[in-house]
DNA sequence: ACTTGACTTAGAGTTAACTATAAGGATTAA
DNA sequence: TTAATCCTTATAGTTAACTCTAAGTCAAGT
């Protein structure tokens, strides 16, 4: 089976190998093996786990709670109610993640055409005297 | 004009004193006034850019470019431009993020599948057991 | 008068996730 | 054989954005 060194598998996932000795070292990749004289070879299913990792850390995980699943991972059939749980909340942080994300477009799409109209103009002001000219609502 | 004391600003937009005496002190709020004893008068317009403010944050955007903004509003239509470039590239950014969070939810569904099928089942193995049982592709 | 809440400067502490260095040793590919 | 790459432990530094404390002052409300 072919196996990968620490550099390979940083330079394949943009990490660094500080970071996968890091990584080993707070547990969340136990199960990569290593030859008679200890350097690390990684498998293919290590790096797929790797980027499951990393697809954690990604919905803002810590990596505390990412090595409580790996640990659930080694329990094996025991935790795979935890496991779907953590799934599951893991895809509702997500959601509210992209809803957030949605309102803070609006926002700048809203800025976007503020600048857009004020720059048309040539001055902010046909902003401000849309407020000023509106007798209506006194805004 | 109705004003705002600091602890009531904190409250509505869910910081802390701290924290805005810290953006006052990085110059992100240097249009807040004061009465003659020194004490912020925040206006409901200096809520409205802390709003805006935040919003940038929850971009990713660090506070010294946040303060540029500031600075740029500040020195009114000479910077438009600069503005509008700015609202444009943080609007490609939030992009980005979104279309991140969606490759990570598919991940995350995935795995949620992954998961509920193994709780039906009782076992993780249903899923190692359709690639061994793969005689075509032998993946 | 007293309590509450505002202010200041200065600086220390926190947190997470790296990021790096040093010092020394082992292994492997050309 | 030599250079590159791997390993270890231990430790220290970095960064951002807070977060908080201290020490002392000031001012408004009851």
């Amino acid at each position: 089976m072919k196996t990968y060194s620490i550099s390979e598998v940083a330079k394949e996932l943009d990490l660094t190998t500080f970071t996968l000795r890091y990584y080993d070292k707070e547990g969340l990749i136990p199960f990569v093996e290593r030859t008679s004289s200890g350097i690390r070879l990684f498998k293919q299913s290590d790096i797929e786990a790797l980027k499951i990792i990393e697809c954690l850390k990604s919905t803002g995980m810590p990596i505390k709670e990412i090595k409580n699943f790996i640990d659930w991972c080694s329990e094996g059939d025991a935790s795979l109610q935890q496991r779907y749980e953590m799934f599951l909340e893991r895809k509702a942080v997500v959601e509210a993640q992209i809803a957030d994300l949605r309102k803070t477009m609006e926002i700048i799409d809203h800025k976007c055409f503020y600048y857009k109209t004020a720059l048309e103009a040539g001055t902010e002001n046909i902003h401000k005297d849309i407020n000023i000219g509106n007798t209506l609502t006194h805004e």
